[in-house]
DNA sequence: AACGAGCGCAACCGCAATGAC
DNA sequence: AGTCATTGCGGTTGCGCTCGT
């Protein structure tokens, strides 16, 4: 049996509430209370939806609602709040007098999100003394072609999906992006059947040995074959649809290849990943919760491997197979350091240490930039 | 000046949770 | 315990405004 609508859909008015509107259901509700929302609609006088009132009143009319744009420190909460509580707008709102969830959700969606994933590609190294390859795109300008709504709908995991190569309906990569790339990165790109290996660390080798990457220096043992070089042809590449690229990376001590072009067909393949590998392959790849936030704001896989390569470069590395439980924010792993099952940062010294109160000013500082 | 893509906000939709019966 | 109404929440969409071309 389906479910009764929430009101007749005939003879409901839509969309924009008048100022009238707006008057009426004010009084009304500073006369007989909040509540009854099914009814209020009929007693008030007014042609909506008993929801649609609630929404109205709940977000704009309500008296201790708080005016004008978020505040910076407002910001900083939402961010921090986001970190811990993911997309519980009503409990981050609740943190927030006077902000609505609605408001909160708008807001994160309309400018923070954006902020976020601008922040993982976009900054040059900070911390290491690793030199990062910048690659940048044509000068800014703005891409023929309006978006669509469906274009920007958050892709759900599918390893199925992971081919590094540009689909028809795939964007094309943000003009105005310069795609940081760590030049000591564990990206093994087979070009044509020759395999160009470009660095020794890469973050799917912290699988292995708890965590630990163990690569972030030259000191690494883990499939340290040190790089010489990396250039944006690589990247080409790896956007290219017309070419058969794959992405390759080292999973730690074994610095097996693993194809995460073929990774479907690769699964069981002892010729391509021995079982440690691909458990290690499988764990990373299986993380919803790591891959939900950059599935929102990348329509490209390749985008979060590089991602996540700078996330790493920055210092703000994390344990990514370490997830946090019930956490759904990358946020969380970064600032996340009192959790045996989370870490802060990593590096080579000091993997496992949460982010001290400096450094996660630096970081929200830097997210908030 | 005109056009149109992109953005931001307000509102809607559908599902889940909760409570009454 | 099961059913249904109501409320709450998060995701999504529609539309008007802004700004680049």
């Amino acid at each position: 049996m389906g479910r009764a609508p929430c009101c007749e859909k005939v003879g409901i008015k839509r969309g924009r509430w008048t100022a009238e509107e707006d008057q009426i259901l004010s009084s009304y509700i500073q006369s007989n209370g909040e509540g009854s929302w099914r009814s209020l609609p009929k007693n008030a006088g007014l042609k909506r939806c008993g929801k649609s009132c609630r929404l109205r009143w709940i977000n704009y009319l309500r008296s201790d609602l708080k005016r004008g744009n978020i505040t910076p420190e407002e910001e900083q909460l939402v961010v921090k709040l986001h970190s811990t509580l993911g997309n519980r707008w009503s409990l981050i709102a609740s943190q927030l007098p006077g902000r609505t969830d609605n408001e909160i959700k708008n807001y994160w969606n309309s400018h923070l999100r954006r902020k976020l994933h601008n922040f993982i590609i976009r900054k040059p190294s900070i911390s290491h003394d690793v030199p990062a390859v910048i690659i940048k795109a044509p000068p800014t300008k703005r891409r023929p072609g309006r978006t669509s709504r469906s274009a920007m709908k958050p892709k759900t995991h599918n390893p199925k999906n992971l081919k590094m190569k540009k689909t028809p309906e795939s964007p094309e990569p943000e003009a105005n992006v310069a795609v940081t790339v760590v030049a000591q990165e564990a990206l093994m790109i087979e070009l044509n059947g020759a395999e160009a290996e470009l660095g020794p660390c890469n973050y799917y080798g912290t699988c292995h040995e708890g965590g630990a990457c163990g690569n972030n220096n030259n000191n690494s043992t883990d499939g340290d074959k040190g790089v010489s070089s990396f250039d944006e042809n690589i990247i080409d590449l790896l956007l290219d649809e017309s070419e058969p690229s794959h992405v390759f990376t080292s999973c730690g001590g074994n610095a097996e290849l693993n194809n995460l072009g073929d990774y479907e067909q690769a699964k069981g393949s002892s010729e391509i990943l021995n079982q440690e590998n691909l458990d290690c392959l499988q764990s990373c790849l299986s993380m919803e919760s790591f891959l939900n936030y950059e599935h929102q704001v990348n329509n490209a896989f390749t985008d979060e491997f590089i991602d996540w390569d700078c996330v790493w470069q920055q210092g703000y590395d994390n344990n990514i197979c370490d997830e946090k439980e019930g956490s759904d924010s990358m946020v969380s792993w970064l600032l996340d350091g009192d959790d045996e099952a989370t870490i802060g940062k990593s590096n080579c010294e000091n993997f496992g240490e949460p982010l001290d109160h400096d450094e996660e000013n630096a970081l929200f500082a830097w997210l908030l930039s």
